[in-house]
RNA sequence: GCCGGGAUGGCGGAACGGUAGACGCAGUAGACUCAAAAUCUACCGGGGCAACCCGUGCGGGUUCGAAUCCCGCUCCCGGCACCA
């Protein structure tokens, strides 16, 4: 294949002519490449192609927000250089783009119009004018994309396998519906997931979230709290592995079962059952079901009043670290199994329901919070750990609560044992666990912070759940072969934000699967996080119109081996993508339960105020603005340059200039004749082979660690040597060819489009992004002679040039020699010699 | 409070325990120009005429030698947090 490379002509003078012609013009070059490589389907990735090693490169599929920003440019372009630098190490890369189509901002925006009286808006067409759009505007990336497999989450063919999914998961038990207390987000009118709630706001609302007691779908992701603890193998971020470990809060310990002269058994969880004995009362938290049956009638009006309230509460109230606790006397009655001690039961919202079993065994002489409930309340402190060495705590005196280690005393038979989980002094614990599970009054329980995930939305623009409820069978799923349930188009937008599925009676009345009687069909969606934990199997074949994945692909292809994309799903979508992947294992349908073997995450572009980019803060770059400026290519060079990529940070509207500058700089290095008639030497051509090998030495490393600025440093410095060395006589020479060669090679995936059209300039008739990475030539690194540096008592006072085969005794010889060194010398008695070979050689000298 | 990450010129940032500040921005001077822009060249941490001295958040330590390793702090960013 050979193309014509030169640019057209656009001016019209003689004079004008030469010069405009060989400027780089990158708004010329680029779109010319694109449209070459889309033709000749450069990037199309051969799945079936075993002759090099695959690997799958996925970077974050985004939202169609209808508008590429910087921040897209960031997460992409320095991630295809990654993509296109692994293809040219001879893999054979996977690297596609889809969208992730469903989602509250398209609803939002009809619901809008709607209010306005514009009944024309709807989230499905407008999506797909979006990502029409997008997928333009992502063309002029020069990203290597393989859009012959693209998905859009949004389309009946994507989303009927999240049903196919929900009904196997339902089958196995991992969906099921329950009804509990809920985040009820009041602006978008859905529940929403614990993941999606921070300090007690809506993710994406900022309203503050409600408590609803509500019956709703949800994944059983806690049967895999253990696994997805395990992270052996993962070459992920620490910062990414610790907040999924926070995430889902591991704690050890020991259910313990109170009776209640009542009647009901109360459970409790304690990480510190060597404590057991100093127990004093029982909080129940105000939503546990038992608060009705031990309240006694005497106190039943001040519980009743206090549970109402806690109900009334918001979460972000309730939560805050600074309030006082509260709490009330239920009149009940519990008796402490170790002692038989009776102990009274109180109601208190500093136990949560959601955790554990959502009633404790108070031991405030231990602990903080049962401390302070404790003196509030006036009850009793009794101590039994006793701090090593000390004198033994006094209940009634103490001003806080002990939570240290020491030895058990009024612990019956446990008396002077000393307390700890075993890993340090003491093992109490254990030996107590053994005891409770030998009396049958407790068991070791491990429990976990993380919660199931709640998949219900109460929102119309996601995948319906495909499940039905029948006045004769029930609850019941949809028979897979009639999948999907499509979710209705022709539906009206409320002003109130009501999801129109409730008001579609076509939807609404169905057939059940099982008896054919009539049954409503459930109106919620799931939760748009499930598209997008298992898309990236989908991307080997969107087409595939039997079942959801090619397993022959997803073996060859999946886990995928390099994923990237922002630290703000550490844990929303990773987790979830990696419980999923676990569920399709167990499914049988893939081989493997960790869905991504290498995570890289890219850092947040600010504003040039160091603020996050934001319309109203007008701050905001346009990308599309910044190609037709400088070009694609300085975009994503510019990016890459700007630091450490998982760190982001302020757009500089200066530095990209520096960037542009570099890029003409290369284009005039390459294609402006040479005005230095000075001859070569020997040496030249050596040191500029030197430069050209160290360069690619460095790049190849900075590549392989996702150090992209350090990668376009290099080839700035280098252009720089080649520039100040370049004549005619050296443009003559093999030596000049070669580092063009390897110029372009290392330049190829960062700038694509320029590499490209110089390469086809400098005579190729292939397309760059075809070729290998080249290899570093050892023996160009070599040299005659070397540097060192002179230190004596480790500061430099010198520099000495020696052979690069000299001996240490020669260095050594040679380092005394210099005029500076010797004055320092004669200072005092050489003590010691160091000669660090290839770096320096330092002087040890004492008076 | 617990866990993780960080602090280097005016700015973004470089630096396997071995010349701190690569590369870029900004700045200064010069060349080109009638002039400016663009471009090119040189300089560009602080102090000092200089030899040198000081300098990588703070205080110690290890080492011939520390931005880098260890101990103790300060501040900043992120996660978790009344989670029993």
């Amino acid at each position: 294949m050979t193309r014509a490379a030169a640019t057209p002509y656009e001016g019209d003078g003689m004079t004008e002519r030469a010069t405009e012609q060989d400027k780089y013009q990158p708004t010329v070059i680029e779109p010319k490449w694109q449209a070459t490589w889309e033709a000749d389907g450069l990037y199309k990735t051969d799945m079936t192609d075993e002759s090099r090693p695959k690997h799958y490169f996925l970077t974050m599929y985004p939202y169609p927000s209808g508008n590429l920003h910087v921040g897209h440019w960031y997460a992409q372009t320095p991630a295809d250089a990654a993509a296109r630098y692994l293809r040219m190490r001879g893999n054979n890369v996977f690297f596609p783009m889809g969208f992730d189509a469903f989602g509250l901002p398209a609803e939002n925006a009809a619901i809008k119009a709607a209010r306005d009286g514009d009944t024309s808006v709807h989230p499905a067409s407008l999506t797909r004018q979006r990502m029409a759009k997008m997928t333009e505007q992502f063309k002029q990336m020069g990203a290597m994309y393989d859009w012959s497999r693209t998905l859009a989450t949004c389309e009946p063919e994507y989303y009927r396998w999240n049903q196919w999914f929900f009904i196997k998961a339902y089958e196995r038990g991992l969906a099921y519906r329950k009804e509990s207390y809920v985040n009820w987000d009041p602006v978008d009118r859905t529940v929403l997931a614990n993941e999606q709630v921070i300090d007690g706001r809506g993710e994406r609302s900022g309203a503050l979230v409600e408590r609803r007691l509500m019956p709703q779908w949800h994944f059983k992701i806690t049967d895999y709290a253990e696994e997805l603890l395990d992270f052996d193998g993962l070459d992920w971020p620490e910062r990414v592995k610790t907040m999924q470990t926070n995430w889902i809060g591991r704690s050890e310990g020991a259910t313990v079962t109170f009776a209640s002269e009542a009647g009901p058994q109360l459970e409790v969880f304690t990480t510190r059952p060597d404590t057991l004995w100093g127990a004093t009362f029982m909080v129940l938290a105000p939503e546990h079901p038992a608060v009705a049956e031990v309240t006694t009638d005497d106190q039943r009006a001040d519980v009743d009043a206090y549970v109402e309230a806690a109900g009334r509460m918001s979460e972000i109230d309730r939560q805050s670290d600074t309030r006082e606790k509260t709490g009330v006397f239920t009149g009940g009655y519990a008796v402490n199994p170790v002692n038989g001690k009776r102990i009274p039961i109180w109601v208190g919202d500093y136990v949560l329901v959601t955790y554990g079993s959502g009633a404790i065994m108070a031991v405030p002489a231990h602990d903080e919070r049962d401390f302070a409930f404790a003196r509030k309340f006036g009850l009793d402190v009794i101590p039994v750990v006793s701090p090593a060495g000390s004198e033994p705590l006094d209940g009634d005196s103490m001003t806080e609560a002990y939570t240290g280690d020491g030895v058990m005393i009024n612990s019956g038979p446990f008396d002077g044992t000393p307390t700890g989980k075993g890993d340090g002094a003491g093992d109490g614990i254990a030996k107590v666990v053994a005891w409770l599970e030998e009396q049958g009054a407790g068991e070791r329980k491990v429990t976990y912070r993380l919660r199931d995930w709640l998949i219900s939305r109460q929102r119309y623009w996601g995948t319906p759940i495909p499940m039905l409820y029948c006045d004769q069978c029930g609850i019941v799923p949809e028979k897979l072969d009639r999948l999907p349930v499509v979710l209705p188009e022709d539906v009206a937008f409320m002003p109130t934000g009501d999801s129109p599925l409730n008001h579609h009676e076509s939807f609404l009345n169905a057939t059940c699967p099982e008896c054919g009687g009539p049954a409503k069909r459930e109106t919620d969606t799931m939760d748009t996080f499930m598209d997008s934990s298992w898309y990236w199997f989908r991307y080997l074949a969107p087409d595939l119109d039997d079942r959801p994945i090619d397993e022959t692909l997803a073996k060859r292809w999946t886990p995928v081996d390099t994923y990237t994309g922002g630290i703000e799903h550490a844990i929303l979508h990773l987790l979830y993508s990696r419980f999923f992947t676990k569920v399709l294992r167990d499914l049988g349908l893939v081989d493997h339960g960790e869905p991504f073997l290498r995570l890289r995450n890219q850092g947040m572009i600010l504003g040039s105020d160091g603020e996050k980019m934001s319309k109203s803060r007008g701050n905001v770059v346009d990308p599309d603005d910044l190609v037709e400026r400088y070009g694609a290519d300085a975009v994503r060079a510019y990016l890459m340059f700007i630091g450490p990529w998982d760190q982001g940070g302020p757009w500089n509207p200066k530095a990209i200039e520096g960037v542009v500058r570099f890029l003409h700089r290369v284009w005039s290095t390459f294609v402006d004749p040479a005005d230095s008639d000075a001859a070569v030497s020997d040496e030249d051509l050596a040191d500029v082979r030197r430069s050209v090998h160290q360069t690619l030495e460095n790049v190849t490393e900075d590549f392989d660690g996702f150090q992209f600025n350090t990668a376009v440093a290099e080839l700035m410095s280098l252009q720089g040597v080649l520039a100040k060395a370049k004549s005619k006589a050296l443009e003559a020479t093999e030596v000049w060819q070669e580092s063009r060669k390897l110029f372009l090679l290392m330049l190829a995936p960062i700038a694509p489009h320029l590499a490209e059209e110089l390469w086809f300039r400098s005579g190729a008739t292939a397309s760059v992004h075809l070729e290998d990475w080249p290899d570093v030539d050892r023996s160009a690194l070599e040299t005659d002679s070397i540097t060192l540096v002179v230190q004596v008592n480790g500061k430099v006072r010198g520099q000495v040039e020696v052979p690069t085969a000299a001996s240490q005794a020669d260095i050594i010889a040679a380092a005394k020699q210099d005029e500076n060194v010797a004055r320092y010398l004669e200072q005092g008695d050489i003590k010691r010699e160091i000669v660090v070979p290839g770096k320096l050689v330092n002087f040890v000298v004492k008076a």
